[in-house]
This record gives C-alpha cells, sequence and structure tokens, in this order.
DNA sequence: GTAACCTTACCACGATCGTGTCAAGGTTGT
DNA sequence: ACAACCTTGACACGATCGTGGTAAGGTTAC
C-alpha cells in the first residue's frame, strides 16, 4: 500500500488531519478512499498538498479563494459571467456616447449569459446546487 | 452635472452609502471625486453597482470573492500560479508512471512562476504589494 | 480480538467580513 | 453664510472562516 493515511499525510505535508479534511470539503484535494471509509493520500495528493501550501504562503491567499477560483473554473456560467461584469470596468471608450456605451455593455453581458446558459445547461448547474 | 453624490447613487442601486464605500475600497466600483472629495457616481458606475448587485444575486457570491477575481484578472503571476495549481488536479494520465507525472508537474508549476514573473516584473508586483 | 487508527458530528474560539452608526470636520448650492 | 450634504475614522455586532478539540462509533493490522 503506497498511500497513506490522514495522519501520516498530516505529517508529511505540515497540515494539521482538522485542515486535511477541511481542504477536501473545498474540493481542493480529494484523496481516494478505502473500502471501510478510510482516506488514502497518494503521492500526487501529498504533493498537491505542500504546492498548496506554497500557493497560500507566496500569494497571502485564503483556502476559501482557491476554493472560489475553482468554483469559477468548473462552473462556465458564473466564470463568464464574473469575468464580463469585470471587463466592463475600465475606462470607457472617450469618444462614444454614454448611453450607447451603456446599451453595448448591457447587450455584451446578455449575450454573454445567454451563451453561457446555453452551453452549461448539464454541467454548470450541477456543480453550482451541488455545491450549496 | 450629470452624476450623483453617495447617498443618490445609494438610493438608486439599493446599496447603503456605507456600502458603496466598502466597494470602492475593494475596487469593484470606484467613482471620480469632485474637486472637493465627493464621490461622483455617473451613469456607468450606477450601471455597474446594479449588475454587481444581480451578480452577486445570481450566484450567491460575496463581494470577497468578486473582488479577489479581481485581483486575479489583474495579477498575472497570481492567476497563473492558481490556475496551474487548479489545472494540476483532475486526475493524473492512467499510464504514466507517477513519478514522471510528478515531475512533469513541477516542471510546469517552476515554468509558469517562472514566465509570470518575467512579464510581471513592473505591473503585478507593484498591484500585489499595493492592495497588502 | 484488541490496540491503534480512522470516521462523522458537534462545540469552541479568535479573526475577518459585511454592515450599521456615530463623531468631528470639510464642501456645496443657493 | 448657512443648511444640507459629504469625508474619513472609530466602535460595534452578528455571521462566516480557519482551526482545534472531543465524543461515539467503525476499520485495520497484527
Amino acid at each position: 500500500m503506497d498511500a497513506l493515511t490522514i495522519n501520516e499525510a498530516a505529517e508529511t505535508t505540515g497540515w494539521s488531519p482538522r485542515m486535511l479534511r477541511y481542504i477536501e470539503r473545498m474540493g481542493l484535494v480529494e484523496p481516494e478512499r478505502s473500502r471501510g471509509g478510510y482516506r488514502l493520500y497518494g503521492p500526487g495528493e501529498l504533493q498537491r498538498l505542500r504546492t498548496l501550501r506554497e500557493l497560500l504562503d507566496r500569494h497571502g491567499l485564503a483556502l476559501g479563494e482557491v476554493g472560489f477560483a475553482r468554483r469559477m473554473q468548473q462552473n462556465d456560467e458564473l466564470r463568464q459571467t464574473v469575468e464580463g461584469w469585470l471587463e466592463a470596468e475600465p475606462a470607457r471608450p472617450a469618444h462614444v456616447p454614454v448611453d450607447d456605451w451603456l446599451q453595448w455593455e448591457q447587450d455584451k453581458h446578455e449575450r454573454l449569459v445567454a451563451e453561457a446558459a446555453r452551453r452549461a445547461d448539464t454541467t454548470a448547474t450541477t456543480n453550482l446546487t451541488e455545491t450549496l
């Protein structure tokens, strides 16, 4: 058996067992399970746990933020809606009349949502409701 | 003057004035200022505030999460590091020996960070430290 | 079969988030 | 010039986050 149980994994990764369970609930590192239900951490999971710690430290991130990034990547509609909103920001093109610009933004937003909804019918919705 | 002051903006968007200041501190909606320092919300900002509310409601997001998405989009190294980590997840290719796979992941991670660091020399680093 | 380990489910507790309110002082429009 | 509004900063407070602990019970390895 080249997989570690939760306490052994905690030992070699520096996370507490408690945190390993928490990380799993965020969907960040989800180890296999033994027939009896024990978590079994393989080399891949161990490496992931170590780089996760480095990721957080390097950028001062919180686990919840990485979890959110993951949700964004797995839910197309979510990602596109958020990115669409963010992209509408910076500076409106100087010579377009404001009303036209707003209308254009509005349309873009609706196009994005509609498109995402169409494609996401199965995947995205399921993923979202399941994490709630 | 076709720009609203903070209380007027609050009135028409449904946010409280307090929240408008909070949203500004997250970098999500940053209105112009009058010479005396008053916030001036133009039509663009007002529209943005309304769609922001819809964005949060529709996906059950928190302001901090949208703020984080914004940081990711504006800081290349951050985005690439997070996305790199996430992409390493799903399921390792079944027939590649584990050690090779790990090595490959490790290399990819380092390539990404190095590349991002090179390109981000000015922008990213400044942005990060400034938000801390 | 038993010791050592694991599971889930709770309670706890400081830190941060989201939000309100208040105080002291500056700005604006008439 | 004055009323009405704005600014920043502080204190407050419930809700959630990150983390630990403990209890009641099932699993694993020898």
